[in-house]
This record gives C-alpha cells, sequence and structure tokens, in this order.
DNA sequence: ACATGTGAAGCGCTTCACAGCG
DNA sequence: CGCTGTGAAGCGCTTCACATGT
C-alpha cells in the first residue's frame, strides 16, 4: 500500500477521479462495484488500484467521495498549479490553447510559440503567439514544465530537444511521430492516426 | 506466427510504418535494431511483433522496406478506404476535420455533425454542416463504419448511442468521459486531461 | 450482512539468449 | 558472420476468492 504505484493505475486515476466528479452532488459514498461500472472496468481493478493509494474504504459502506477526490487529485499533484506552453500554433495548437485552458484548473498556459514570423504577435485565449527564440526566457519566467507540441512532424524532434533544454521536464506529444528526450524528461505521444489505424485492424478483422 | 496479433502489437503497428514511412526514399532493407531506436523500442520487441504478420525478414540480412510496410498496411486494413463522420465541431473538431482529412490517405471524412442549428450549414473542409437528424442518412449512404466523437462531456454518451444505432462499429471518443457502446462496437478514448495529469504525477514525484 | 483489502493464481507481454538460416 | 525468429524465463497486471473489518 505504499509507494510504487503500477503505470496502468496511474493512468486510471484521472479515470477514476472524472467519474466522482460527474456523480450527482448528494451523493456521499460509492463502492467499487458502481465506481467500476462508471469508469467502465471491472470492480476488482478499482479496488486493488485505490489500495495502492492507502485505505480510504470502510468495509462493509463504500468509499467517501469527497475524500477519495482529494486522496487521488494529491496523489496526481493536482493541488498544484502546473504552467504549460504550447509549440506550434496550427489547427490542434489553436484547439487545444482554448480546451485545455478552461477544462482543467491544475493547468495554465503560460506560453504558446510558433516559428511562422506570420503566426507570431496574433493573440488567443489572452495569449500573444510568441517566437520560438524567447521559449528558454518564458519557461524560466514562469516555472513551465510541461510542454505540448502540436508542430508538424517534422518539426517535433527539434522542437523537443528547446523544450528540454528551456527547462521542460514533461511533453506530450500530438505530433505523428516518435520523439527522443534526454532522461528525466517523460514524454506521452497522442496520436490520432494511430488509433483510426488500430480501429482500422479490428473493423478489418471483425468485419 | 498466425491469427491472434497481441492488442499491443497492434498499437506499435501503425508507429513501425511511420517509421517506415521516414526512411530515406532510397534505403531498401532495415534490421530489427534500427526500426527499434526509431521507434523507441526494444529490438527483441519489434522481431517478435513482426514475427506476428509472418516471416518478411531474412536472416543475416533484415527486412525488406517496401514489402514490410506493404504488409503492416495490409494487416491494418489500409488498403481500402474507411469512411469517417465526426460529431461535434467545436475547436477541436474542427482542427481534426483538417488535420485528419489530409494527414491519412485511408480515412476520408464524409460528414461533420453538430446539434447547434447555428453551425449547421457552415462549411469546413469542403464538407457543409449537418444537423443531427441527419446522420443514419449520411452514414448509410456513404458507408461510414468510423466515427469521431469531439462533444462535450455531457453530450458523448447520446452521440455514441446515435451513432452505434446508425450504423458506426467503431468509435474515437476525444469527449472527456468514458462512454459505453454496445457489443460490436469499438470505442477508443482519447484525452488530454487525463495525459496531462499522467504527466502532472510524475512531476509531482520525481521533482 | 456487506463491501473492502489482499494473497494467490492466472494471463499476457517483455526480454533474454540462442538456434536457425541466408 | 550477421540478423532474424522463437522457445523459455521473467515480470507486471488482472482476476479470483475469501479473510477482514465494521
Amino acid at each position: 500500500m505504499k509507494s510504487a504505484i503500477p503505470k496502468v493505475t496511474v493512468q486510471r486515476l484521472p479515470v477514476y477521479l472524472r467519474c466522482l466528479e460527474s456523480l450527482p452532488s448528494g451523493q456521499r459514498r460509492v463502492s467499487s462495484d458502481d465506481l467500476a461500472t462508471l469508469a467502465g472496468v471491472n470492480a476488482a481493478k478499482v479496488r486493488k488500484d485505490l489500495s495502492h493509494l492507502g485505505s480510504y474504504g470502510v468495509r462493509g459502506v463504500g468509499y467517501d467521495v469527497d475524500k477519495l477526490k482529494l486522496q487521488i487529485g494529491l496523489e496526481l499533484g493536482l493541488e498544484q498549479d502546473w504552467a504549460v506552453v504550447i509549440v506550434g500554433i496550427g489547427n490542434l495548437g489553436r484547439a487545444l490553447a482554448n480546451y485545455a485552458g478552461f477544462e482543467e484548473r491544475s493547468f495554465r498556459i503560460v506560453g504558446l510559440f510558433d516559428a511562422d514570423d506570420q503566426k507570431v504577435g496574433q493573440s488567443l485565449d489572452g495569449l500573444t503567439i510568441e517566437p520560438m527564440s524567447r521559449l528558454p526566457e518564458v519557461v524560466a519566467e514562469q516555472g513551465a514544465r510541461i510542454g505540448i507540441v502540436t508542430t508538424p512532424a517534422h518539426a517535433a524532434q527539434q522542437v523537443a530537444d528547446l523544450l528540454a533544454d528551456a527547462g521542460i521536464r514533461s511533453i506530450l506529444n500530438f505530433a505523428p511521430t516518435v520523439i527522443k528526450a534526454p532522461k528525466g524528461v517523460d514524454v506521452r505521444r497522442v496520436d490520432l492516426s494511430t488509433e483510426l489505424q488500430v480501429l482500422s485492424f479490428y473493423l478489418h478483422r471483425k468485419g
């Protein structure tokens, strides 16, 4: 019940958190069975996952909704604000600047960057698009730790290197390519084409 | 070396394919080691993954790049065109309509839908945004099998149900909620907040 | 009585290490 | 010799089943 939380559990905690937030505000308790149904997983998995956070359930009763929300938030580090920069302000970058900005309290977008001089200076979501040369300065000033890459594939690796050099510790890569980052910099990839191709595989197979 | 390809392998095949496509056009062969480096995985994994497609490598030499691209494409069902509809034309829906449209040959966007009457009739990426009532008709006419959900969370389940009823067999869900679909309908979730929260967890932990 | 927490078994993926083959 | 293909071992996650606690 201590330190090492399995990776797969970490990936499910945000889902549980969202399910808890979707409960009617009057509901004080929730069982592993109910939460499992909401999250689309099996109840034993919910209990095992939550047991990694410590024992916050009551046998014979269930989990206290508010305590559990708080505990998951703490575990995920959501009590603090994370400053985020976005590099590559095309269609997707624009969408994320708006989307991510209001959706999540813990993530604050503090900088938008693009290599295209025509875009620099434009305003978006209350921020001005800045040139790549300003990246190190803004990251340092704002204490940004997270960078979102929404550039074309051919630029992504270079941008990732610049982000790492500037002090970014985690990268969310939407560019359709694999990027390498130095040790200590975490990269997660979100790839539309990959997802479509996986769907294609199963469609192709099953009918 | 036959039928059952592990899920994890299916998810990596698109990555291998992209790595192969990024090779200089003169390069005819590639080793599992090289491909592994490009894809950011271990060479044994590449060989095991590719062995599920059959034996397309030559011992002592490597894999024929063109043959391998063809074979992966066939396995993923990319030789055929998949008709795709997008429901929910907000910022993200708009971005995907443009992005996905030109990026992938195998996926053709054939319909854009939104519940907002103000958006209906607008033009985007050569298509006109249509009302939800037209969904069944368009899906049937165009033979669409894949649906992309980019609605707000509260509308996603209802939209998924409508898609399933209309004959959609695979759903890519960008809405920040878990959706349930009937048997035979495959759902994949892409969730920005989840990804950010996972990054937050590791940042929080490691420093 | 009832739902959690958890050993233990089961399962699938990863990795190793080397046989097999050009 | 070099690199693939693969049995086998290793590892981590899932699921079961029930002891535990209220």
